[in-house]
DNA sequence: CTGAAAGCGCTTACAG
DNA sequence: CTGAAAGCGCTTACAG
């Protein structure tokens, strides 16, 4: 392994004007040394040891991207794009990306504090924690869609409310009166909870209430999907608060000889690639998730130079695009 | 920031005490120490410092993941659920992940470098460059899907040709005689020319020789879906080498006015979750994406357990997996 | 513009 | 079972 000292001892000088170079400190080297130096560098082929220079210079140049779930949450087409995004925004910027999945929030810390992380980004749902995460953690915390009540935290969310809201008025507008609800993850989510809000509290202002039971958190779809279509009181609209969920209902709605939109309409969240191929191609509220790692990293980075700005949280706009998942009841 | 020397100050012992306490070696100290040194631990909340252990002993319990491409590589499901199987179980073995997406080669050892990496992992094409990546770095380098012809490389991969001939085989007992292929980087990638010369061969030693002109490479799929709709000898069955594409086919075919699998017949590749959903249903080869991460990291690990071992690669089965997009002609 | 000294937090290798 | 010494490769802080 090629060190400092082997350059050194090579250009005849100190290992503190190697570092120097190294480093691209050129106003405190000659001209004469920069250029021996570096070619002595080019020819050795020197790389600089990170973890020595994160234990000298208190600084590891690593990001920490921390996602909740241990079982693949790669599973999610929404994680696997953020994350996607994020880890190049981290590298475009110099630094390193270190990508953990974490169940327990205990192990935050750990995590964060063992590698000396400079930053770290959230994916998912940490809102219990996360006093206690920013108490134990010194560094920039960015959360991502969290409804965490803690006064000085910063999130990069959407308007989850204002999507169930666009939702249930796209219904509305073309002659749904009756309403369900599909919402995996509802009673941990407070995400979903705001998506659902926005929803219920839209038609309901517009005199149509939508009854407990037509609310459904899906644990086995197939069973869910059963509950559906055998409501009480049948509905012709319904929300599900996920592309991933509203994709795989229109093949189980198929599967027991239904249509969409003929027989149910559908109106889905996110606006994952695969809505657009879906058959019915899928009406959904889109959300940037582009934009939205780009704002988690920027801001991230905002903090990092500069730890004394004031607690600053996101919150972007979706938008419903409209495809062929809804049927017009009225003209 | 707590230290082996805090610790050891409250415990009035040396810090090569605590350290053996830290790292578990409890057969060289006593009872006693042991318990006052991990209470200690625990009350100051004591956790090591990663660059200081790897800098120290030479070993940074980081693995790389290196993934081709520099532009959200994430977008392909693929990947991202490769790359979500392997971070877990990098973790499950009280390893780190660091995630790197590289387009130009000779960054990868410096990164690999840099951070001391103990072992990588590889997705997507270095074919060229597996022996200059091998030379620069003597650790263990897993790669995956790669043709390359070095000789001495661990590749985890899976049938690829296999995967065409069961395509190309289940078309013909369906009844189809004119075909076209679909596949998408096929210049640049010998993993999709070994699906495409599986299909092609198994096609051609059933006497029906396919035209050059009917193995299309997309770089806007429409344009191609346009190219394939007007053949001048129109076929019926379309092998597409990734299920991605054949899913947008069949929107865009849908668009046409056309219907699958009564006017075109199709199968993809890879199996992926959407497939499933996807109206038609999706007729497909599958791969098991899961097995294919674990054996990537229990090679890896095999090989930093033992250096001695001879590079052994892996080639994983695949099969049709049949659903709704091939029409039957005959019966 | 240059370099010698000390130190970051840990482990290795050794002596007892 | 215990600990003093040296060193990993780098940077910080200082003196010149």
């Amino acid at each position: 392994m090629v060190t400092l000292k082997d350059i050194a001892r090579e250009a005849g000088v100190s290992v503190m004007m190697v570092s120097r170079v190294v480093n691209h400190r050129y106003n405190e080297v000659s001209q004469e040394n920069i250029d021996r130096i570096q070619s002595i560098i080019q020819k050795l082929g020197y790389i600089p040891d990170f973890s020595a220079r994160s234990l000298s210079s208190n600084s590891s140049k690593i990001i920490s991207v921390i996602i909740q779930g241990i079982d693949n949450p790669m599973a999610s087409p929404y994680n696997a794009n953020m994350l996607g995004h994020i880890i190049s925004l981290i590298q475009a910027r110099g630094y390193n990306a270190m990508v953990h999945f974490i169940d327990d929030y205990t192990e935050v810390t750990m995590h964060l504090r063992s590698w000396k992380s400079e930053g770290a980004i959230f994916l998912g749902t940490f809102d219990e924690n996360i006093r206690q995460i920013q108490q134990d953690n010194q560094i920039p915390l960015i959360f991502t869609d969290s409804y965490s009540s803690v006064r000085q935290f910063i999130n990069i969310g959407i308007d989850d409310y204002k999507g169930g809201m666009l939702a249930a008025r796209h219904f509305l507008e073309k002659g749904h009166r009756e309403f369900a609800v599909i919402a995996p993850h509802l009673h941990i989510s407070q995400l979903i909870q705001q998506r659902v809000a926005g929803f219920c509290d839209t038609v309901s202002q517009a005199g149509l209430p939508i009854p407990q039971s037509h609310i459904l958190e899906p644990y086995n779809l197939e069973e869910t999907t059963g509950r559906l279509c055998s409501l009480p009181e049948p509905v012709t609209a319904v929300f599900s608060t996920t592309d991933l969920t509203a994709i795989q209902l229109i093949s189980l709605l198929k599967k027991r000889g239904l249509r969409v939109p003929e027989d149910y309409s559908l109106i889905g969240f996110d606006n994952l690639l695969y809505s657009e191929f879906s058959t019915p191609a899928l009406t959904t509220i889109a959300q940037n998730i582009g934009l939205k790692a780009r704002y988690a990293v920027d801001t991230l980075f905002h903090y990092l130079e500069d730890d004394s700005l004031p607690a600053r949280s996101v919150v972007l706009d979706v938008e419903l695009v409209e495809r062929d998942s809804v049927l017009v009841k009225i003209t």
